[in-house]
RNA sequence: GGGCGCGUAGCUCAACGGCAGAGCAGUGGCCUUUUAAGCCAUUGGUUGGAGGUUCGAAUCCUCCCGCGCUCACCA
């Protein structure tokens, strides 16, 4: 990345321009700026005291960043863009003086920050202005923005031929976001939804948490590791693919409600629905059940779409989705059958439910337990037919190592995952807490994982240990922000609502 | 990792075997209520990279880099 000598013609121009100003004694960086209202409250408190038809003229001093310009001979129309909209200056020989007027047209180009005092009028066309007669550098533009022009339509700025290739969008955030006003939006969004999760954790009782991101066992997922090293200490880490053993530590230790809101590595494929960082909401409620917590997660998100949306019903890739409604829950095998037409208990052992997903011409991976087989059919032939929110329970113990049986089968575990949208967007149960049947569980993984699966996760004793203190009964709750986000603001993939997704290294 | 597709000016895109172009941005000029302002003139390119085929390659072929979609993998 050598593009700071490898300057462009536009960029060596505008070069010129800022050395021209600092020969004229002019501090293109300057570092304080006055405003005395942002660009939307300017236009409000104008249209305001047009209402009340006050004679005093409305003062401002507003600042932003150039986004048009328009040079008519002796004035100038230029917009700026500041956090909370844009709005129009006039510059006019009349009221600045030929000279000064000069300078704007001569070394003032779009993208550079500026700081503009004056009286806030009406154009002709209509349009609330603020009529210039004192305007400063406060920040110099050196590279172009990657978009063309704008155009006012209806009070709407509609930009045009602006960065639309993806890649260059993701790597320079910065500009896409300065250019493309839809990208902010959904960062806002996302802003919003995390408030109101908070806010909803913390109306229910639940204390926010922060656990170690860089952990010495990993677990609580089935997912390889990021790792890394402590150099002084001489230790392996590992960055945490879950929070869930230390907030059920926390049980342990006497809280009855903790959430975590953080990130997640998980050293595995990226695609449109996974980025090896991701952001995860994590509760334990002692004393709940998963079917508490069924109950729990669906007042949690009327909550967050009613806060986000202002509503409960949205629209994603299409698909009408309506939170306001009780969510349909289905057992798992029931779901199973009903999209496949296998029905599991006719299936007892995975080498018998391999043979019929294989006659259906499912992927069959070699070597899988009945339960990644179930799980796996779930991903490919459930989940993506579950559009409206649905909750599927009770899963198969092999892939639930930190989930309750049912009292009535060992086979099954209390658990449940909620769907929206064709894809799943948490993950819950009634915890285990029976510290023997957790170290059989663990036991039981670490044979597997020794037999070369590397996404079981190893021992951990310290929490066995924890557990062997007594852990009230939990149920505990895992949900992918980044997934939520992508419902809410209607993006096909993840890297839409992260603001700095990872790419593959590029030599530049 | 497999398949398909894409990569051309600062941005958005044409040209698809025969002189590499347009709009916007930029630069110079005209223009005192414009708003993708308009009008005149004009700068700007190792066509992602390296090889190859050909009289001639942005275009066809091979490899490499990056991105997208998809399948596989993966909560």
């Amino acid at each position: 990345m050598d593009e700071t000598h490898d300057y462009t013609d536009i960029e060596r121009g505008r070069l010129e321009k800022l050395q021209h100003l600092r020969a004229e004694g002019i501090e293109p960086f300057p570092p304080r700026v006055e405003r005395s209202h942002t660009n939307a409250e300017a236009i409000k408190a104008f249209e305001k005291s047009e209402k009340k038809k006050s004679k005093k003229p409305l003062r401002a001093t507003l600042v932003g960043r150039v986004r048009s310009i328009r040079t008519m001979g002796k004035i100038i129309f230029a917009h700026i863009e500041d956090g909370h909209g844009s709005l129009q200056l006039f510059l006019r020989a009349n009221d600045l003086g030929e000279e000064k007027l000069e300078l704007f047209r001569n070394y003032y180009d779009i993208g550079d920050f500026v700081q503009a005092s004056g009286e806030m009028f009406r154009t002709r066309a209509g349009e609330v202005s603020l009529r210039v007669e004192e305007f400063r550098m406060i920040a110099k533009a050196i590279t172009p923005l990657p978009a063309a022009k704008d155009e006012e339509v209806a009070g709407e700025v509609v930009r045009h031929a602006t960065l639309a290739d993806p890649e260059l969008r993701y790597r320079q955030r910065y500009a896409d976001l300065a250019v493309n006003p839809q990208v902010r939006e959904i960062f806002r969004v996302r802003a919003a939804i995390t408030r109101a999760l908070r806010e909803f954790m913390d109306s229910q009782d639940f204390i926010e948490v922060e656990t170690p991101v860089l952990q010495p066992v990993y677990g609580g997922a089935a997912a390889r590791p990021f790792t890394t090293h402590h150099n002084q200490l001489k230790q392996d880490l590992y960055l945490r693919i879950s929070f869930e053993l230390y907030l059920k530590r926390l049980l342990v230790g006497g809280f009855e409600r903790v959430y975590e809101i953080g990130r997640d590595f998980r050293n595995e494929g990226v695609d449109r629905k996974h980025n090896p960082e991701f952001t995860m909401l994590e509760f334990y409620m002692a004393y709940a059940d998963y079917q508490r917590v069924m109950e729990f997660t669906e007042e949690m998100l009327l909550f967050t779409g009613k806060q986000v949306l202002g509503g409960t019903k949205f629209t994603y890739q299409g698909n009408k989705i309506d939170l306001g409604v009780d969510w349909p829950r289905i057992e798992l095998s029931e779901a199973v059958l009903e999209f496949t037409g296998i029905h599991l208990k006719d299936y007892p052992d995975a080498a018998s439910l391999a043979a019929a997903m294989m006659a259906k011409k499912y992927n069959v991976p070699a070597g899988a337990s009945r339960g990644k087989l179930i799980d796996d059919m779930l991903g490919a032939q459930v989940e993506p037919r579950l559009i409206q929110p649905t909750f599927l329970y009770n899963y198969p113990r092999e892939v639930s190592p930190l989930a309750k049986s049912l009292p009535s089968n060992p086979q099954i575990v209390e658990r449940f995952e909620g769907y929206m949208g064709g894809f799943e967007i948490c993950n819950a149960f009634t915890e285990l807490n029976d510290p023997l049947d957790q170290l059989s569980r663990f036991e039981e993984m670490s044979r597997n994982l020794k037999a070369g699966d590397e996404e079981l996760h190893p021992m951990d004793e310290d929490y066995l240990r924890a557990m062997r203190y007594g852990m009230p009964p939990n149920g505990g709750f895992g949900m992918g922000i980044d997934r939520l986000t992508m419902l809410f603001t209607d993006q096909a993939n993840i890297r839409e609502v992260i603001l700095f997704p990872h790419l593959r290294k590029r030599e530049e």
